[in-house]
DNA sequence: ACAAAAGTGTTCACACTACACCCATGG
DNA sequence: CCATGGGTGTAGTGTGAACACTTTTGT
């Protein structure tokens, strides 16, 4: 028993796009597969689907992120909405995308397979379908001013990480070099972080220690007036 | 003769509703009106309407900002999606927000009685409908964002401007006053502006030089690696 | 012993903040 | 002549940037 109010206007398809970026070894980069349908078959294109009646657009995007990463409670955040008259092709689309952020590690190549999925490196990004390309460029200044205004990038590490993978991380981010001193400074006067006694001896001679962030000293932090910022 | 893998998906209504804010007196207030349609019937709601097939999302918002206030060529900006499933408890809607800055006195107030719109003190907004609190909010943290690194304040005054009016706006925006020496020395050292000879007589008996923005020292300042900051 | 990555302080330049008085004009 | 808003400079403080050496330990 709807009111009638709404059946006098159009209806569309809503696709979600998913902008999964991954972290490995100083390097950021962006999963993409060969799009399986006319119109542009075979050419580059982020991850999408359809959203259903069932779920919310977050949901879709969710869905998405895990059927392609196995990955689940991922940081996502929403990029925006695409709505020009023929950005897609093949019918009218309004597209919404998301740019979520994984550790490559944990994708299954053989899931790379069946949907012919391939990390590529951020900075040699293919020309891609529809207006993907201007997506994952909307994608990725969020990211950089979200993760340099909120301690958003302590998700990506499900718990403890150690100081020069976080900076990696950083530098991949922003593509450039960051000062470790400094950078340490800043994270040691905000004091968000817990050092664990472990270290992680897998990357160097010397181990460097584990940090886990803790929201506590974070909600002190935001009540002191203070703001995160890297 | 569209290509049938569309054919299998469910469509939805997409609305856009437009946060806007008008500037008066040192003031910021945003435009609301009464439901007209059931559920929610004469609650408070932002101004919004239905997708049409042959209008991209940007034509949309534009529509209805001119609908409401007839101003046109007004910077207007994405706010993000909304779409949750439950979030329209009259069917299931996506909503895509929007907002602008337009000047309050140019709002007829005949416009006002035919859709029972009124300007509202943005520190005394009602509970409105749906996730519209929420959309109002997003809105404004967007805002302050783009105005303190991109010079879209100046879209705002569709020409000239004085100083103390343009810090007037950026006071209303942020909600804090700021010291009138330091606000001007950040605008001179950037230099951006032209200074004209004329003056705005209306405000003060001295008088005001009107300022205007000049886009080629923005693209020179832009080509020297300054960002803007206010 | 040496290679390879982890960890640690100080200085300098610049940006941000706080702050008070004179100016121009209309009434 | 006075009330009202417009316009101007400086000193102090804090934040961001540049920079090099010692430590640890596995091989």
């Amino acid at each position: 028993m709807l009111p009638a109010y709404y059946s006098n206007y159009s209806r569309f398809l809503i696709a979600v796009d998913c902008i999964i970026l991954g972290f490995r070894n100083k390097e950021l980069h962006l999963l993409l597969t060969r799009r399986p349908v006319e119109p542009m078959k075979n050419e580059w294109s982020l991850m999408g689907g359809f959203m259903d009646e069932q779920e919310s657009l977050n949901e879709a995007a969710e869905k998405i992120l895990f059927g392609f990463t196995r990955q689940k409670n991922i940081y996502m955040e929403q990029v925006g909405a695409y709505g020009d008259l023929h950005r897609d092709t093949g019918d009218r689309v309004v597209s919404v995308a998301f740019f979520g952020l994984v550790k490559m590690e944990q994708f299954d190549t053989s899931l790379a397979k069946e949907y012919d999925a391939t990390w590529v490196n951020i900075n040699e990004l293919p020309h891609m379908v529809f207006d993907h390309n201007k997506m994952v460029g909307d994608a990725l200044r969020l990211l950089r001013y979200k993760v340099s205004t909120e301690p958003v990038i302590f998700n990506f590490f499900r718990e403890k990480f150690t100081l020069p993978v976080l900076q990696e991380l950083y530098e991949a981010i922003f593509q450039m070099p960051l000062d470790k001193r400094n950078f340490r400074k800043k994270l040691t006067t905000m004091d968000l972080l817990d050092k664990l006694e472990a270290k992680d001896k897998e990357s160097s001679k010397r181990g460097a220690y584990y940090y886990t962030f803790n929201p506590d000293k974070y909600a002190l932090f935001l009540k002191n007036g203070k703001r995160f910022s890297l």
